[in-house]
DNA sequence: ATGCCGTGGAAACCACGA
């Protein structure tokens, strides 16, 4: 599948071919193209999902993106969410445009794409505050309904990854100082019990499964020199479907690029899969 | 703990994010 130098990245000990997946939200995908680009070019992720494109349908970087080497699936929306799929391969295909039973969301926060032969699921989940309110009976419901969905790939046995923002600090190791965010939808115990329904259903979260103990953050706030200070939340995340487990040979965040101007108040999250 | 920052879109401010 991705068998040319161009795709796979070699590993470094037995030149066994990797595949990298990877995850980021952009916080608006114009605004962020040329950290994005670099970010591209020095990485080479072979797959990419992207949150946040804050860009209606039209308006989305498509000849630039091509330009970098990628292929790309997207949903767009104008002024908030949008969300995308790039590959360097050409053998990508559009499988879903919203979390299944929940057609009728005017919020452009889901799509999903085979790539060769694995499903690939983007997702930028709600935020959920204030809370309580109508922000997070809406957060809980689409979580509710992305649940069933997620279980339903389960049952196809199809090697998947779910990859993106999930608005969930799945526990205290999550962030740098848990009693600030007691009351936050990100934390609060609603989100995180949705959250474990996935792991529950035997999604892997890449991430925690190869490093059980590190503090590891995917988010800084960008007030509050709160990079600087490492005061950071984990709350985006690649769920393996069991059957990639044993492909799973390493998982990392892009944290340098939170530190590049002009960046998102997130930083790239990825996997790597052994080809076989 | 918070919108002090940042983005997009419209209109020279506002909505929204986490």
């Amino acid at each position: 599948m991705f068998e040319t130098v161009n795709f796979g990245r070699l590993a470094k000990c037995n030149h066994e071919i990797r595949m990298k997946i990877a995850t980021y939200n952009v916080n608006g995908i114009n605004g962020r193209l040329p950290v994005l680009l670099k970010w591209l070019s020095e990485t080479g992720p072979d797959i990419v999902c992207l949150q946040e494109l804050k860009a209606p349908q039209e308006n989305f970087p498509e000849q630039a993106i091509k330009d970098a080497g990628y292929h790309a699936l997207w949903k767009g929306q104008k002024s908030w969410n949008g969300v995308a799929i790039l590959s360097r391969s050409a053998d990508i295909r559009l499988v879903h445009e919203s979390v299944s039973g929940n057609e009728e969301d005017e919020n452009s926060r889901y799509i999903e794409a085979l790539v060769h032969d694995i499903r690939v699921g983007c997702l930028y989940l709600p935020n959920g505050n204030p809370n309580p309110g109508p922000k997070f009976d809406y957060k809980l419901d689409w979580f509710e309904k992305f649940i069933k969905h997620a279980e339903a790939l389960l049952k196809e046995k199809i090697p998947a990854v779910l990859a993106g923002d999930y608005n969930v600090i799945p526990t205290e190791l999550d962030v740098y100082k848990p009693e600030n965010w007691k009351t936050d939808a990100l934390f609060r115990p609603e989100s995180r019990a949705a959250f474990k329904q996935l792991t529950d259903q035997g999604w892997i979260d890449s991430i925690r499964h190869l490093y059980p103990d590190e503090r590891i953050y995917t988010y800084w706030d960008y007030f509050r020199k709160a990079y600087d200070r490492n005061a950071g939340l984990r709350i985006d995340h690649l769920l393996l479907s069991p059957d990639l487990s044993g492909r799973l040979k390493d998982a990392g965040v892009d944290r340098q690029v939170r530190g590049w101007e002009k960046t998102s108040d997130h930083a790239p999250v990825w996997i790597e899969l052994a080809d076989r």
